[in-house]
DNA sequence: GCATCGTATCGACGCATGTCGATGTCCCGG
DNA sequence: CCGGGACATCGACATGCGTCGATACGATGC
């Protein structure tokens, strides 16, 4: 046996590159936040998939600036896509983005160690 | 019929609280950082499922010192736990905080909108 | 055309956060 | 007992980020 107290044993290549941690940690910078967060999830209740700006505000104590600032950066991010009709504008939801982090975290290198 | 352009579908209770959205934002953020995220992967990734800090130092261009206060931002945030034996520290990660992670993002409240 | 309403953008402010060098603490070997 | 190695903590600095008020922009209605 080996009872040298050797505290090394090496890493091998199965973890995440530095290129893929930062994409993954610039996707959960946007959703790392509790309005944005919320913001997500008041949108993909809604029986239609969207929802309207003037929804989203009220649902929150925050100046209409500071709302629209976390929807342009979940949208910068790639978690929500904008379309504006007539006067309103409408987010949706993409939903690769959210399967995007549940894969990550439901990966055999990451979650799965003790399966 | 109602044919006023109303953009405002009322929201239901579906969505996540508040109290909830600062929990996983909490989680989220301890997260979403290029060299947490790569710390994370690089200890679930050992045979063993855990890690001493000196294999950790060696993976990265940071201070010893910077390293040490990515990994208790981790432990703080319940992601990963540590463990001293004789001279060296050991950290393993808390398969029950990556898996949270992935429930949020799986729950058909958020991901399965589409489906 | 002009006032109005819905939304995005701008500039500024304060606070949180990542990084570092230096120092402290604990444990072991000699 | 004392020197040294492994980590953690401290204090300081720069940068980033959430928030706001004010303003700009585009579409509607009158």
């Amino acid at each position: 046996m080996d009872d040298t107290p050797a505290c090394c044993p090496p890493v091998d290549g199965t973890a995440m590159s530095t290129a893929r941690a930062a994409e993954v940690a610039a996707l959960l910078k946007a959703l790392a936040d509790p309005v944005r967060l919320r913001l997500v999830s008041l949108i993909a209740s809604t029986g239609t998939g969207e929802a309207c700006v003037c929804d989203l505000n009220e649902a929150f104590e925050l100046t209409q600036a500071t709302v629209s600032h976390h929807l342009k950066v979940l949208q910068t991010a790639g978690v929500l896509e904008r379309e504006k009709r007539g006067v309103w504008a409408y987010y949706r939801v993409r939903p690769e983005a959210l399967a995007a982090v549940a894969d990550v975290f439901s990966s055999p290198a990451l979650a799965g160690v003790r399966a």
